[in-house]
This record gives structure tokens, C-alpha cells and sequence, in this order.
DNA sequence: ATACCGAATGAATAACCATTCATTCAGTTG
DNA sequence: CAACTGAATGAATGGTTATTCATTCGGTAT
């Protein structure tokens, strides 16, 4: 029974705080994709985090705000990452693009968890003021800079009739509909193959930049 | 009191059972809007039918069971209406895919009510492999009839280059991540140009049948 | 080693909510 | 009109779950 106690620092007693706060949003993350976010109770994400009852409230304080916080979390790993594309200064417009898709359907952000996550908050988005204003903001600001690129090779590349707004929300649109088809036909839709869409359609809009070489099963 | 109480038959004791069923899968659908599918409780959807607290397990059994058929009912009306359109032989193809387009984004389809109630559940979709198997049914059955129409037109108007699956997988994404916009930002992106948006991108796939006629603003 | 501090625990509490069912009621039948 | 039927009611029940807090425990400073 306790052999195993050894002096492992598996589970130190003292864990930085915010090292605990994202541990227990790790273990929310998980609990809302197996369980839904009606279907994840306090017990739940204690139990998968290893720990014990009252934890959360020690650190969040209240559940909804621990949901929040989750939100929060999985918005900042989208947008930082994005970001750090975006200001990278070793990358000209076109490369930036290709980062922006790349990164759009890696690995780490197309985890089926995390999608799951995305599309539980969207869900109750319209009930929930704080829901939709983390979203909107973050919206907004990878909004106004994938624009900004669009423009500039628009400029670059001598596109008459490119409108970058237009584009920009129709790629964005494009995918959030791929992530949701990812979700929820994962037997039908393939990572690599879904952003061969997305390039796809940045090809139909920038022909010059971007070459077709989409695969083409389905 | 009950000075109101004429006979007029607002509320007959004896509806239709079916009726009853529908009247109650519209106030889950509001609740579900308004509360979110967390937060909805039984009391909330009688209260907001303007019955009584044992009504929903009368016709429904369980409150899941009425949350299943909420699903069911918006899967229906959205896959009979494009049924309708593809079935009817008054149109030729450009005819039904444009039909396609404008029942995608027509009032009844993207009343923001029902728009969050498809998130609500899509949130959920990892979790319930009933939710799920729904969702793969109605997806699947409408992805075969619109890669037939592209694969039509593809013909009709030897367009070399189309891959009429690629275009439905891409095209449904598009329109399921603009419904998603509508959804989360509504003073962002309005109907009538969601439309021109899902409409510009099959303009580039089929430029001799859609012109471009998408409004520039946003 | 001893005292101290703050993190962590988890049994107990309190709030909430789905479901039940004895009763009421409206309409229908004979 | 009286008896009957089945829809509808809503107070009561019981199970579930968020939150609390007195206590335990590990690390650190003295």
C-alpha cells in the first residue's frame, strides 16, 4: 500500500501555484471532453487531477470560475501561438500564411479534447456574457492581424481582386468548420486532409503563392 | 383571479399528444438559447411551456430522452428542407445548389436559438455516442447528395479542376463555420453577408454559373 | 530538532434538481 | 347528467453535486 511512497517528487506538496492552477485546467480540459460540460462535476476533475475534493475552490474559488479560467487558457494557447507568427520577423507575409494555416491544424491545436473544449464553450456562448466576451476578444485580434496579412499580399503580389476582409473571414469561418468536422467525424476527416482544404481555398484566392497540391482522397 | 379564465382554448386540456411534444422541444430550444444546455433544468422548460413540472416525463420519459428529440427535431427540419430542394424536379442543378445556399442561411435555419442549440449539442458530441451518431447521420446523408449536385455540374459545365468531394467537404465547412460567426459575434457578420461569403467561395469552384455579386462591406 | 505556515484533505453541509405519483380536472360517452 | 378516461398538476422524494472548514501534513526557517 504505501511502499510506492517513496520520496519521488511525483506529487510534491508544495507545486508552484500556477503549476497546480494548470494542472487542475489540464484535468478539466480532459473531464469536458469524456464527460461534456453539463456532465463534469468538482469530483470529477479533482479525481483526474490525483488530488482531492476541495482543491479547486482552494485555487479558482468557485467552479464557474475555474470553467472560465479553462476558456481563458485554451484562448491564449491559440492566440499566443498565432502571435508569435504574426511578429516573427524572419518570416515574409506568405511564410507567415503557411505558419498561420500550419499551426491552425497541428497537432497540439487540433487535439480532439481540446476541440471539444472549444465547441462546449461556443455552445452555451449566447447564455453566458463572459463566455462570449473572451471570445470576441480573441476573435477580433487574430481577426485584424490575418487581415493585415492578406492585404499585404495582396500588395505583393498584384491580387486585383482580392478583398482581404472577405477572405479572412472566410478562411476563418473555413476553419472552425473543419475543426468541427474533425470533432465529429474523426473516422471521415483526417488532420493533414483538412488543411489541405484550407489551402485550398487560399490557392483559389492567391494562385500565385500558394500551389495546389492538395491530396486528393477524401 | 380567475377572472381570465375564459373558454377560450389557449391552453386545451387535451392537445395532440404530438403537438404537446413539439410545443415542449420549442421551449427546450428557447431554454437551451437562453440557459445553455447546462443549465437548463426541467423546471425552467414547463415553466417556460407554461405547464406543469411533471409534463416533460409524462411525454418524454427523461429529461435526456426530451433532450434527444431536441436534436432530432432541428436534424429533421434542417435535412427535410434540403431533401425538398434536392428531390425537386422543377430545378436544375445550379438551381438546387443555389436553393442549398439560401436555405443555409434563410431565417428559419439560422435563428440564433437554433444556432446555439447545434453548438450546444456539437459540444457534447464527444461524450454521447447518441448526440454523436445523430449528428454522423444527417452530416453523412446530406455530404452525398451535395457531392452529387457538384459532380453534376461539374459535367454540365465541363469544369476540369473541380473535385466535387473536396468542394462539399470544404463548402459544408465554410457554412457551419459561418454559422458559428453568426452565433458568437451577431453585430459582426450579418445573414445576408454570411450568405455572399458561402456564395464567393462557389464562385471560385464554378465561375461561369455563380457570378459575383457578394456586397464588400466586412 | 521544533515551531510555524500555508497547501491539501475529505467528511459534512446545503443547495439543487430530476423524477414520482396521488390528486385534480376537462372533455367525452352513454 | 353521471360515470369515465386520460391528460395535467405540483408537493414530496431521493439522489447528486458544489462548497465549506476543521484537521492533517510537508516543507522551511530558526
Amino acid at each position: 500500500m504505501e511502499v510506492l511512497r517513496t520520496k519521488l517528487k511525483d506529487t510534491p506538496r508544495s507545486m508552484p501555484k500556477h503549476a497546480r492552477r494548470k494542472q487542475l485546467i489540464g484535468a478539466t480540459i480532459k473531464c469536458i471532453a469524456e464527460k461534456g460540460l453539463s456532465g463534469t462535476t468538482m469530483a470529477d476533475v479533482t479525481q483526474q487531477a490525483g488530488l482531492s475534493m476541495g482543491i479547486v475552490n482552494l485555487h479558482f474559488e468557485t467552479k464557474e470560475k475555474l470553467l472560465i479560467e479553462t476558456l481563458r487558457f485554451i484562448s491564449n494557447e491559440y492566440t499566443s501561438g498565432l502571435n508569435k507568427i504574426f511578429t516573427d520577423e524572419n518570416l515574409n507575409t506568405e511564410e507567415k500564411i503557411l505558419s498561420h494555416i500550419n499551426f491552425d491544424f497541428c497537432r497540439k491545436i487540433i487535439d480532439r479534447n481540446k476541440l471539444a473544449v472549444w465547441f462546449a464553450f461556443w455552445g452555451e456562448t449566447k447564455s453566458r456574457p463572459t463566455y462570449l466576451s473572451i471570445c470576441a476578444d480573441y476573435i477580433s485580434e487574430i481577426a485584424s492581424n490575418l487581415t493585415q496579412l492578406f492585404a499585404q499580399l495582396k500588395e505583393e503580389g498584384n491580387y486585383k481582386h482580392v478583398d482581404p476582409q472577405l477572405v479572412c473571414t472566410c478562411y476563418t469561418a473555413l476553419s472552425d468548420g473543419l475543426w468541427l468536422d474533425l470533432l465529429v467525424t474523426p473516422r471521415g476527416l483526417k488532420p493533414d486532409q483538412a488543411q489541405s482544404i484550407a489551402m485550398h481555398y487560399l490557392t483559389t484566392q492567391f494562385p500565385n503563392h500558394f500551389s495546389i497540391e492538395y491530396s486528393q482522397s477524401r
